[in-house]
DNA sequence: GAGGTTTTCGCCTTATAATCGAAAACGTGC
DNA sequence: GCACGTTTTCGATTATAAGGCGAAAACCTC
């Protein structure tokens, strides 16, 4: 109808991952058409008693194990009548992160893709895909966000390798440590790594001060004054 | 059905300009259960031949002049089960803004109210207002937005009273000028106030470099090298 | 214990933002 | 016309945040 009232809606996730020294995206391959096998994010429909958010965890509960999720954000609305074909559907798309640490079984049919180097998707998930990706990238910038990329206790030369992974470029590791530091985001756990064999100094163990996603705003001409 | 295919869509616009040295959004009082007398944001369905910002473009058209609509932009998903009685509906709310120096007509039933000093809302309103309010603020931070705020040219002085209403405390209008500029988003346009009736040294005017919504990178840290 | 490796830290430079006060450019009143 | 009040503008200075670099620390192996 004209007013909206039998939209389908779907849920979409772009789950990300840094595996491999790279940004990978979670994705599956579709076995029927529409857009056989291509490659599509995990998705589901939104049920007639839950949020889209409660939806999303829903959905990603059957390929992963949602208790490894370290953070959840909205996305956007995906919207353009022809975006799939031969009826509406409305889509609401999420970045979801999971910790370096953790490797989650996943289906057969699904597998991990570096973002920059993407197979032939289904429909626009490829776009979704790197909305998402942009998001993460934007928010490292002036969020605590790593918090979600890596693992619980973290060496320095660690948190380098997920930050330069996830960027897209090398980011000089005293500078992370303080910056991050200064902002109060990152500090220290007071031990080491036990002194195994790599053959330099034990590096220091590091954890996020909070996980829960806190901006940093820099500029102070806009900042109230203290 | 539990598969989201008969959820209806209505869009939202929180509609917020600078009136009176405050910031202020368009609301409307229903004349109808539900949420009789109660004050509402601009919303309609979303159609079958149209996508999300295409349909808030067109339920505003009905409100005021839409070309006098500086920006809009997607804010979020408000989707919990109960947000609206009765039935289900999922809405996708817009950040929507008219710079300061035009004064739309607006239908009869419809005021503006400062943000800070909402009447009583339909719905879950006031939360959406709120974020919108949250977000153009953080945008303010980080971004030009202010073109969309402020008149096509403009004074130091009305821009520092635009970034003081917007953001709820007094800016400096000294380094407010000089942050902007270095930024590249702030231009002198050459020219100067006619020296009315002020009394004082005729102020320059200024324009914004874009119309187009940019973002500033602040942290070189994350920046790619040059 | 000498030499190699990795981490850590201090020093210095650069970039950006904030404060402050003087000078500029206008009105008004005498 | 000129002193005076007003507002804007600009330069000088300070404060804060970020980046680069090399030396020192803390381990390993031989």
């Amino acid at each position: 109808m004209a007013d909206g009232r039998d939209a389908a809606h779907e849920v979409l996730a772009g789950v990300l991952q840094i595996r491999d020294e790279r940004l990978q995206v979670m994705l599956w391959q579709r076995a029927k058409e529409p857009a056989l096998h291509r490659w599509s994010l995990p998705r589901g429909w939104l049920a007639a008693d839950e949020d889209v958010e409660a939806s999303i965890r829903r959905q990603l509960a059957e390929k992963v194990d949602v208790h490894k999720l370290s953070h959840v954000e909205q996305l956007s609305v995906f919207s353009s009548p022809g975006r799939v074909p031969d009826r509406r559907v409305i889509a609401t798309a999420f970045l979801c992160l999971v910790p370096a640490d953790v490797d989650p079984e996943v289906p057969a049919d699904t597998r991990w893709f570096p973002v920059d180097d993407l197979p032939a998707t289904a429909f626009d998930h490829e776009e979704i895909v790197l909305v998402a990706r942009d998001r993460l990238r934007a928010k490292l910038s002036y969020t605590n966000i790593g918090f979600a990329l890596a693992p619980a206790e973290f060496t320095v030369s660690e948190l380098r390798g997920i930050y330069s992974a996830a960027l897209g470029y090398q980011v000089a590791a005293t500078n992370l440590q303080r910056v991050l530091s200064r902002r109060g985001v990152l500090e220290p756990t007071g031990r080491t790594v036990p002194a195994g064999r790599s053959g330099g100094r034990p590096p220091a163990l590091f954890r996020f001060t909070s996980r829960d996603l806190q901006v940093t705003d820099p500029f102070a001409v806009f900042r109230p004054p203290t």
